[in-house]
DNA sequence: GTCTATAACATGATAGAC
DNA sequence: GTCTATCATGTTATAGAC
C-alpha cells in the first residue's frame, strides 16, 4: 500500500547529504537514510544499485547544487582577473553560509580508500577543476596552472575549514567572518602578492 | 613486583597519537590505548585525569614534536622574506612526510565541540600562530597580518590535505609530490602574486 | 512499468559461556 | 583460548499497490 507519493532520487540524496556530512560513509546506514526519507532500506535499492553509488551520487549532487555560482563566475563575459575575483567571492559566500560539502570532502579524505577517492576526483571535481586551470592559464601563462589552481582553492577552502579553530586564535576579529572581507584579501594577495608598495586594501582610486 | 619499567607520559602519548589520528577522539577507547602501551586502562588514569586530558596532551605533543623546525625558521637570523621562505619549506617538508598531525586536526574540526576547539586553539596553535603573525607584520605592514597568516598556513596545509584527491585531478604530475617544488611555488606566489613582472621562469609577453 | 514493503540471507562484529 | 548466541548491516527476492 502506498500512502505517500514516490520519492525522487534528488529527494533521497537531499536527505542523505547532511547525514554523510555529519557521520561519514561508514557512520550512516542504509536503514538510517531510508528512515529519514520515509522508506525502507530495501526500497533504496530500487533507486541505487548499492550504498557506494548512493554515496557518490550524494557527493556529486551536493557539489553540483553548490557550484552553480562558480560556473557562472568562470564563464562570465569579463577579463580573467575579474572572473578570478568573482570566482573567489562566490566561493567565499558559499562556504561562509554552508559547510556541508566541505565536511563531506574532509570525511572522504580521512576515511575513503584509493578507489573511491579516484572516483570522487573524477566524478565530482574534474570538470570544475579543469575550468579553473583554464582560467589560470589565461590569467598567468608564466605560472604553473595546476599549482596555481590548487592554491586558489586552498586559500578559500582552508580558511573556512579552519574557522572553528581560527575564531579562537589571537587577533581574530568579527569582520573576518564576512565573505567580502576574506574574498578581497585573497584576491589582492593572489594578484599582487605580499609586497604591496604603499597601497592599503582601501586605497584603490584607479579601479573602475 | 614490577616486571616492566614504568611508562612515561611521552611514551603513552606517542602510542596514542596515531590512534587518534586514525579514528578520532570517540573512535579510540582508553582500553585500546592501554593495550597498545602495555598497561591497563586504570593505569592510564594515574597519568591523566581523564580521556580528554590525554587527548589534548596528545595533540599538544604531536604539534610540538612537529613544529620544532618551524620555530627555528621563524627565529632564524635572516631577513623576513627569507624566514618566510624557510618557514614554508619546512612546513612543506614536514607535511609531505607525515600526515598524522593534519589528520588529528581534521578529525578534531569535524568532531570537536566548541569548548575543546577553544582549548586546541589556545594550547596547541596559539604560540606558533602568534609568531607567524609577527613575521607577517614585519614582512608586510600594509597587509592584514591575521588574514595573511591564515593564508600562508592554508596554502601549505590544504595542499597536502588535498593530496589524496589532488593526485587524481587532471594535470597532476609527479613533481607536485616534491616539497621543494610546492614550497617554491607557494613562496613565489606569496611574494610576487600572480602577475609576475620579473621572474626566472618568465616568458616575455607575446602578442595577442 | 514504477515504486515500495515484507521477509530473508550473508557476513562481520560483539558478548558471553565454557 | 574456543565455541556459540546475538546483533547490526548491506543486500536480494518476491509480491503488492499505483
Amino acid at each position: 500500500m502506498r500512502t505517500v507519493p514516490p520519492k525522487s532520487k534528488h529527494e533521497i540524496l537531499q536527505r542523505a547529504i547532511p547525514m554523510f556530512a555529519e557521520s561519514g560513509f561508514k557512520g550512516v546506514t542504509m536503514r538510517a537514510i531510508a528512515g529519514r526519507v520515509g522508506l525502507t532500506a530495501a526500497s533504496l535499492y530500487h533507486h541505487f544499485p548499492d550504498k557506494e553509488s548512493l554515496y557518490l551520487a550524494a557527493l556529486k549532487q551536493a557539489f553540483a547544487d553548490r557550484s552553480r555560482a562558480l560556473g557562472e563566475a568562470l564563464t562570465a563575459p569579463a577579463p580573467p582577473a575579474e572572473r578570478l575575483r568573482l570566482l573567489i567571492l562566490r566561493l567565499c559566500e558559499r562556504m561562509q553560509r554552508d559547510s556541508t560539502f566541505t565536511r563531506l570532502v574532509q570525511r572522504e579524505i580521512l576515511d575513503g580508500d584509493e578507489k573511491r577517492l579516484r572516483l570522487v576526483a573524477k566524478q565530482v571535481f574534474h570538470e570544475v577543476f579543469a575550468a579553473i586551470t583554464a582560467l589560470c592559464r589565461e590569467l598567468a601563462p608564466a605560472c604553473d596552472s595546476f599549482l596555481l589552481s590548487t592554491s586558489i582553492i586552498g586559500l578559500v577552502v582552508h580558511y573556512y575549514q579552519f574557522t572553528p579553530i581560527r575564531s579562537y586564535l589571537p587577533g581574530s576579529r568579527p569582520e573576518y567572518d564576512q565573505a567580502a572581507t576574506v574574498a578581497r584579501h585573497i584576491t589582492t594577495l593572489l594578484l599582487n602578492g605580499i609586497n604591496l608598495k604603499q597601497e592599503s586594501e582601501f586605497r584603490s582610486q584607479d579601479s573602475e
